[in-house]
This record gives structure tokens, sequence and C-alpha cells, in this order.
DNA sequence: AAAGTAATGTCATAAGATTCACAAATGCCC
DNA sequence: GGGCATTTGTGAATCTTATGACATTACTTT
């Protein structure tokens, strides 16, 4: 495969491409050009056909994208063509919101596990899943080939948490804790900070008053 | 003011840098280097300094930065001196799980409003707030003057409601929609698009295997 | 079948962000 | 008080990402 280095900016693109092809797709559109595409998702013609170009010619001269062709493209690109196992830790508000998440769901997420250590919280359901104690990561991992993890835990806890993921083998941690976590070089960990979004707006409202 | 555009990346890592301090203060230490940071939220000591150059001089030469100080300043740039009023639509599983969550509260956010139009929510509590019906929404930004409105309902009625903030003349939108949104110029949006997060590392995994 | 229209793919260019490297400033030690 | 160690602030260099422009290809119309 391609060596070539891609920009994140560009995978982030690919995966609300993806998704708006989809609702396309499901309203029973054919065919799409770069400049419907730009202009539902709110970027430039030229940076679709950028972003696309890093992994082929997808498209016909003239003509635009095969809509159901470039959902397939773009699934397999982001590494989507089959379905992933997730375990969860943190049975909490913003645990529980995303267990019973649908969309994870439609682009091929299933979380198989939810852990905690609160013990009036272990027993319980959440949707259809059995809130496990943390000692079962280790055994759900590996019987359902989960390779990666979610942190929902106070940001007290997460690194502790990240340390249990990478000695269970996980390969990737996504983490809504507000706070930086050291794991191995090969594990990759994105952030999902949701009040640095806030702060960008307050920034930009603050500088209207100057 | 600075008329000097300043790069989005810089303004999610003084956020970052912000929360960071915070941590730092609570435990006591009162004088920090850039590379301190740097460990700290996993970028270079350049990078901390340069962003901090951006607003002005903040440490001193062969000592570093006055912790509580650049916490001022680091919450000032972000326009987070005042605190600020929020209203929340949607109030499902996302919308309550941020509605409870406490660190908007201490970085000087508060909900003042949630709506839904499910029948069934109206007039339920979730923490201190009871859920409104949406027809409220403009009399109480009105009268907490609110000027930003964060969303939590489903795709298919986020644009709807996004309308509905707009002629309720907010500001500035967060959206968890997964979609994109139309507004006028005069408002800000920003998405928290959490499927996204998630397939870049399923893209990066995807890689390994080639 | 030729001309006109549409839209991709890509190379060149521009813009933007990060890193480097070092002079300038400070505090500390002897 | 002079030298040494430290760490900032910043201009220049580098690296990365986005935009612009257009040749190329395909379809449509007459
Ligand atoms: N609620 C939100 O809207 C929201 C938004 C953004 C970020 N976050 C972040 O997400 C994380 C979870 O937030 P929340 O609101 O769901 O908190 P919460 O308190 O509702 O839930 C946290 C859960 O983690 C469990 N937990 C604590 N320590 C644990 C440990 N060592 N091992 C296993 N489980 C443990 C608790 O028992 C609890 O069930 C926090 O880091 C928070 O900052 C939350
Ligand atoms: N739950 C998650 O973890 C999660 C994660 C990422 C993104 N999201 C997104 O956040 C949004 C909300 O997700 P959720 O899981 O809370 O869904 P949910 O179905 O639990 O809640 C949605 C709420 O919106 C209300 N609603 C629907 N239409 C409305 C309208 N026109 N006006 C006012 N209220 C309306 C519903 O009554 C409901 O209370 C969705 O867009 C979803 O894609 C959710």
């Amino acid at each position: 495969m391609k060596a070539l280095k891609i920009p994140e900016a560009t995978i982030t693109r690919l995966s609300i491409y993806s998704r708006f092809l989809k609702r396309l797709d499901k309203k029973g559109i054919t065919t799409v050009s770069s400049g419907d595409i730009a202009e539902g998702v709110g970027v430039s013609p030229a940076q679709v056909r950028k972003d696309l170009a890093y992994f082929g010619e997808f498209g016909t001269r003239g003509v635009g994208y095969n809509v159901k062709d470039l959902i397939r493209y773009t699934v397999k690109i982001l590494g989507l063509s089959e379905p992933w196992n997730l375990v969860m830790v943190g049975a909490g508000n913003l645990g529980s919101a995303l267990v019973t998440y649908r969309e994870f769901k439609d682009r091929g997420f299933t979380i198989v596990g939810v852990f905690d250590n609160d013990l009036t919280k272990i027993g319980k359901r959440i949707a259809d899943l059995e809130v496990l104690p943390l000692e079962d990561l280790p055994r759900v991992v590996k019987e359902n080939n989960v390779r990666i993890g979610i942190i929902a835990v106070p940001a007290k806890a997460a690194q502790e948490i990240a340390d249990i993921m990478v000695k269970a083998g996980l390969e990737a941690i996504l983490n809504f804790a507000p706070i930086s976590l050291n794991v191995p070089d090969h594990v990759e960990v994105r952030n999902v900070d949701l009040s640095v979004k806030l702060e960008i707006l307050t920034f930009n409202l603050a500088l209207r008053e100057k």
C-alpha cells in the first residue's frame, strides 16, 4: 500500500464524506460531483478531489462519482469493511450514552463489553450489555478480538485504565477524559475533548467585543 | 487587540494548557516551564511558547511561567473571565450526559435551559433543570443573555433547531449531530463528531495490516 | 461526428503551521 | 559582581496542507 503520508485532516473529512454519501444513497441519489459533496459538508470541491486522490481515481470525468461505489471505497479506506468490536470503560453518564448510541452500529462498531469499578453499577444493564468488573476486561478483549477501547472514566482514573487496556493488548484508545495519556508508541490514542470546542466558540465571541 | 489571525489549533492547545495548568495549581505548583507544559500535554516546548507569543509575553526568561498568572491569562484569552450561559436542545442520552457534566461548570459554563419536543420528556428534571418545550427557548435566551446553544438532537432535526437558535439570536452553536449545519455568517458553528475520531483509529489500525 | 458542456485528476503555487536555533534576560552560586 | 545554567521570545527555515488552474476525459446535443 501507499507509503505516502496522509494528512489526518484528510481522514477526518473522508469519514464525513462517507456518512454524507450514505445519506445521499438513502435518498436514492446515484451520482454525485465533488461540488455536491463539497457543498454538503462545507469544504471546497478541490479539497474533496484532493482527498480522494490520495487513494486512487474513483470518479468519471465529466460525470462525477457513483454514490454506492464511492461509499464502498471510503468505507474500505477507513478500515470499516470489516466490523470492529469495542470495549468501554466507565458506565457513567457519558459511557451509558455512548453505549446506546445507534450510529456506532451503523458504521460497523459493536460494543462488546462495558466495565466499571463501582459495585453498584456492576451487574446492571445498559442497552443489552451487563456492566462487568474491570477484572473481566482482558478476557472479553481476547474472546472478541477487540483492538480498540473507549475511556469514559474521570480524568483521575484515565491513566490507570489506559495502562490496563495496554496490558490487555488493545492497540488503540479513544479517550474522553480531559487529560493526556501516556501509552507505548504502538498504541494509538485520540482524545475527544468537548470543552475545547466550546472554548473555541467563546474565544471567537470574545474577540468580537474587541 | 491583535488583528493577527490566530490558528485554531493554537486556541485548541491553549484550552488544553489552561486546564493542565489548573491541575498543576491544585497540586500547589507555582512555576512551570514551557517544557513542563509540553510534556504534560504532549506537544513541543517551542509550540507552547509560540502559542503564548501570539498574545503577549507571560513568562520570565531563565525562570518560566507563574502558574496562577498564566491560568489567568489563558482564561482571559479564551474569553472565560466572565461566565457563559448556555442552552441545550435535546434531552436524550447525550444531552442529559452533557447537562450533568461537571467540568463545564468549572470552566464557567452554566446550562440555563434544556429543551425537547418530546412531551414525555418535557417537565422532567435533569440535574436541577426542568426540560422545557422549544417554544420557551427564545424567552430563556433573552432572560439569561445566552449567546451559545448546544444541539443534541438527531441529525434529522438538527438544521431545524439551528434555524430556531439563529432566530432566537444565538451567536454560536456547538453541534453534536453528525451533519453540517447551514447558518448565517455571523453565527459560529463547531461540530463535535465522535465517529470521526474512532474512524481515524480504524484507519490507522487497518494501515498496519498492509 | 463535431462542438459544447461538465467534471475529474493533478501539477504548480500559495498559504499556513511547526520546528529550529539563538540572542536576550534572569537567577544562583561562589 | 562575574560566570554559569536556565529558559524565554522570536525571526528564519522547513515542513505540511490547501487552493488554483487547466489539460484531460466523458457525455449530450444537434
Ligand atoms: N458527561 C459528559 O457529558 C462528558 C463530556 C465530556 C467529557 N466527559 C468526560 O468523560 C468522563 C466520564 O464522564 P461522566 O460524566 O460519564 O462521569 P461519571 O462520573 O458519570 O462516570 C464515570 C464512571 O467511571 C467509573 N469509574 C471511576 N473510576 C473508575 C475506575 N478506576 N475504573 C473503572 N471505572 C471507574 C465510575 O464508577 C462511573 O461509573 C470524564 O473524564 C469526563 O471528564 C464527560
Ligand atoms: N449518544 C451518543 O453517545 C452520541 C454520540 C455522538 C453523537 N451523538 C449525536 O447526538 C445527537 C443526540 O443523540 P442522543 O443519543 O442523545 O439521541 P436521543 O435520541 O437519546 O436524544 C435525542 C433527543 O432529541 C429530542 N428531539 C428530537 N427531535 C427534536 C426536535 N425537533 N426538537 C427538540 N428535540 C428533539 C428527542 O426527543 C430526544 O430527547 C444525535 O444527533 C446523535 O447523532 C450522540
